[in-house]
DNA sequence: GAAATTATGTCAGCCATATTGACATATTTT
DNA sequence: AAAATATGTCAATATGGCTGACATAATTTC
């Protein structure tokens, strides 16, 4: 391990005006490329980013309606709407009336949906696992923990209760792990 | 701490899917908050991203080449024109002709440019300092070398070589590490 | 039951930022 | 002198955000 990927002055608990440059630098690079990989498919298929997270999310929790999906992504519902419109008609999600609220178009993706979501995820999971591994000790818990604590505070709720509910059907639905 | 943000297995070594994903979606959320402290304050300047980056890594290594610039942010000269050409018109960078070579026209910011640069980055430098800090351990030399290794690994020299440089600057001009 | 609210969709236009291709100028290298 | 390099600029195009306005159907409220 190079030198100057570890960082300098930990004495005092207080990071140093240089280890904090460093880190927002790395998060810089770190996410470009973490996108780019997914970027590379997406455009064999002429989606872009927003198409991504509409398949993955919506994968992620199959039946959710275009409203939670709206205060997920934090986008507009006409920005929304071209990405949905084009992954239906290409037949990537498809939408259910609402039983208890027939106002409501349930979310799912199809198996192509399903299959394009794990094809974008794979490269991704890779090189997190890839990552962590080779920081070794404790580095996957230390880096949710850090991350987690990188999100808004009153946005922390928010994000807890996805990634939880999203576990739980990542369980039933046979993901193991 | 909940337990929803730590990981639930980490025994074998491997992460497990469940955890992969929930750093996958922890990092969309995290880069996205992370984002949006510089993003505020560009709005009150009439600015993006685009104009963020140029102020920070020219203020980083002063007297860079544009050229040097266009490989860093990978886009084209084209891109890069009219937000060059936007900071420097209200005076936030100037240029200065090369002296061993005429055609080039170094980068540097004005100590305007260098006011907004520091005030970009107090927001994303604390958001990550308060993380690190209630990460606990050694926090920041993980987070760092994940980061890193995140970074494709024919980027990982140029990731190396820039916060290496950037490092050296910095101390010679007087940011305390 | 009428009125208000909610969930969704769609039209139109605007903005920021990226792209490609083409061309121009000055300077340095061969 | 010719080729290559560093930079700048014009034009057209794409993506993915945004706002504002309006429409429909279904649910909730009074």
């Amino acid at each position: 391990m190079a030198d100057i990927i570890s960082a300098q002055d930990l004495s005092g608990g207080r990071l140093s005006d240089q280890d904090t440059v460093a880190l927002i630098e790395l998060l810089f690079f770190a996410y470009r490329d973490f996108v780019s990989d997914p970027d590379e498919i997406l455009s064999q298929f002429g989606f872009g980013r927003a198409h991504h997270r509409v398949v993955h999310f919506v994968g992620r929790d199959p039946g959710m309606t275009v409203q939670q999906l709206l205060d997920l992504l934090r986008i507009t519902k006409q920005s929304l709407g071209r990405v949905l419109k084009e992954l239906i008609d290409k037949g990537y999600v498809f939408q259910k009336e609402g039983e208890s609220d027939r106002r409501q178009r349930l979310l799912y993706l199809t198996a192509k949906g399903e299959e394009l979501r794990l094809r974008l995820m794979l490269p991704q999971a890779e090189r997190i696992r890839r990552a962590v591994a080779q920081s070794g000790g404790d580095a996957a818990q230390l880096y949710r923990k850090i991350l987690y604590h990188m999100v808004n505070p009153e946005n922390r709720e928010s994000v807890r209760d996805w990634i939880e509910r999203a576990a739980a059907i990542g369980e039933e639905s046979g993901e193991h792990g």
